[in-house]
DNA sequence: TCCGTTTTGTTCTCCCGTTCACAAACTCCT
DNA sequence: AGGAGTTTGTGAACGGGAGAACAAAACGGA
């Protein structure tokens, strides 16, 4: 899935583990909120829906930031996962293809609350040019490299049909972004050094379809 | 993440292969469409973006559907993974929240395709009912109940606010279904028997941010 | 100060998934 | 018919993650 080139670093923290200190991150965020000073493992594990020793595990690969005794202090926890993750950074992104998946996430909300900040709206289709999407102006493809030197952006999203999506992935390795997520159908070939996620919606759905086949078949039998 | 009560039926295929088998589905699509008849458990993987063994491995789960020193029939294992998942049966589906992300949803095509038909678009907002969204009227959510006893829904999407999501979950379980995938942030509890998961837009940038970091370091040093 | 209580951080074990490597099986050519 | 070449299916080794269990550490009360 993700391909590193550079040395790593003291610590390396599992796969596995990066993609939950996100989950606990907003579980922190929603305690906070409602008040709540410290917590328990256990506490933070039941809002995160997750396992308290797996949850201790996961938060022992940054340091040591809980009391014996007492359980973690919930803002300083959050900082420390922030900062672990670069959310306290802030991250400019450009999104390719403004159709309605686009749209949708132009206008998330989720992104720009966590340091993702939306410089440019990018599309082929020169009918949609100027149009306004979330506050952002959308403007032709040819711009990327323009846009991308400006900003200084490493994280590009795809959102445009799946055969145009590897002839976007090429143009934003070409301009310096190392960081894709992609939410088009099909494989993106990408140079080591470069990470892509793929998010398939269809994938998400066959996968409950084959589970509730099961669920029926286990009923007649 | 999945919750299992019944009996487990003979073959159990274990869930990381679930994942895939909607991978090497398109993969087997796109070869069919592009003419070819046979291909190889090499060719496959570099189309499903796999290793080859583990391709192989995968459809050991399914049966002995490939013949050795030829390759798989495309149209033939394409039918047989299908069949596999359930993809080749009708899969009735309603979307709650017809927001920015629900109206993606609603348009995305790569549902219809594989099996999944909107049968209803619900919405608690007043001011949304009667609209129409990629040719479906946008409903009141209180028909939830009707419309699953109607088509025989088994499958729930939640593309609803955050504070909301809990509430739609257990209507949807009080009524009879069983699958349902969630757009929403935070953790959703469900009883034994109801398969939940979860696609969270925000994690896979904050992913991605996280290693984005840790190349720009290992640059420095 | 000392003891009981609570909760973290970590060790250990088990299980799942990945990958290698190879025998079995099939085709094609001579 | 037989051998060379190709490709599947699977046994076995390996690595990583999940969960149980416990020692270390902090707090509070007497």
């Amino acid at each position: 899935m993700t391909a590193r080139t550079s040395t790593e670093s003291a610590r390396d923290i599992p796969e596995a583990t990066v993609a939950r200190l996100p989950v606990y991150l907003r579980a922190l965020t929603t305690l906070s909120e409602a008040g709540t000073g410290t917590c328990s493992s256990e506490a933070l594990a039941a809002a995160a829906g997750v396992n308290s020793a797996k949850l201790r595990k996961d938060l022992s690969y940054l340091g040591s930031y809980g009391t014996r005794g007492v359980g973690y202090d919930v803002d300083y926890l959050r900082y420390q996962i922030a900062r672990e993750i670069g959310v306290t950074q802030d991250w400019p992104v450009v999104i390719v293809g403004i159709g309605n998946l686009g749209h949708a996430l132009a206008n998330y909300s989720g992104f720009r609350s966590r340091g993702f900040r939306t410089v440019a709206l990018l599309d082929a289709d020169p009918t949609r040019h100027g149009e306004m999407v979330a506050g952002i102006e959308v403007q032709p493809f040819d711009d990327l490299e323009s846009i991308v030197a400006e900003h200084g952006v490493a994280i590009g999203v795809i959102a445009t049909p799946a055969v145009a999506a590897q002839a976007v992935a090429d143009r934003m390795v070409a301009c310096g972004i190392t960081s894709i997520l992609n939410f088009a159908a099909g494989v993106l070939s990408v140079p080591a050094g470069v990470d892509v996620r793929k998010v398939d919606l269809s994938v998400e759905l066959q996968v409950l379809a084959y589970h509730e086949q099961r669920k029926a078949q286990g009923e007649l039998a």
